[in-house]
DNA sequence: ATTTATGCAAATAGTTTGCACACGT
DNA sequence: ACGTGTGCAAACTATTTGCATAAAT
């Protein structure tokens, strides 16, 4: 079992939101979202209860936190996606909120190229393209 | 004057706000941390209105606002910039809090190549590369 | 004089926390 | 039985808004 393997107990709600996560359509889920669908499905689970176990998800390395805005300042909220050991980069699109992974080794590379230029190491980084739909 | 060319009525609080954000060392600032220097220096002016004053002038295209965060669910604020005409991205350090800016061509070329492949066009983007000092 | 801006305090949204009770082992 | 985890309600943080007053043209 996940859970054990990294020390969290197993209890319903974990499992719950576990188990949401592993099983969903949409990939990438706010705290809210997965609230209420489980408690649609008859889980009683509170919401505080949802933001504890992701963040403890989060620390484990279950799961992975983004908080997607455009620098527009439109409401941000945090969404919470399964943790595939991979690094990837997202594309969200503004109309139907539509996110896509996706990598680009040159783009990494380049990333790379700049840190060191200025005397850095990278740690982290975020890279999100909002896009909407080509028009045929 | 910059305000008035943008519609904006000359008032104090608009005046002073620019006026920091023109002469700053540091280019990003916080609403909090220009509401805290304006006061400092003898300004009276509300948190409240720093924050109504930089939004128009955001959507005057006077100043950008960003939402630095990697993603690691830390405390996030927004800060804003000077609006310079030409597109970057960031560099923040994470030990120190600099803020480096940049661009890359080729790394824009991938971007708008990605969009492509999938059917979008990028409507916005942000790239933020958190890091820290190279040890030497 | 009229319109627009400001300051304050209260509202909001997302998230976190304290505490008494319930559950996993 | 013991230590954790949970639900609820209250707290918190960054930001926004309503309203009466004050300033800009």
């Amino acid at each position: 079992m996940e859970l054990r393997k990294v020390g969290l107990k197993v209890t319903h709600p974990r499992l719950q939101i576990l188990r949401l996560l592993e099983s969903t359509e949409r990939k990438h889920l706010t705290a809210d979202e997965i609230y209420r669908q489980l408690n649609e499905q008859g889980d009683e689970i509170g919401l505080a209860t949802v933001y504890r176990v992701l963040s403890q998800f989060e620390q484990a390395c279950l799961v992975r936190k983004h908080m997607f805005d455009d620098g527009s300042g439109r409401p941000l909220q945090a969404c919470y996606e399964l943790h595939d050991g991979e690094h990837h980069d997202h594309m969200v699109c503004i109309e139907t909120g539509d996110v896509v992974e996706f990598v680009d080794p040159e783009i990494e590379k380049r990333q790379k190229e700049i840190a060191h230029k200025h005397g850095y190491e990278i740690v982290e980084h975020s890279l999100v393209i909002y896009v909407k739909p080509l028009k045929k």
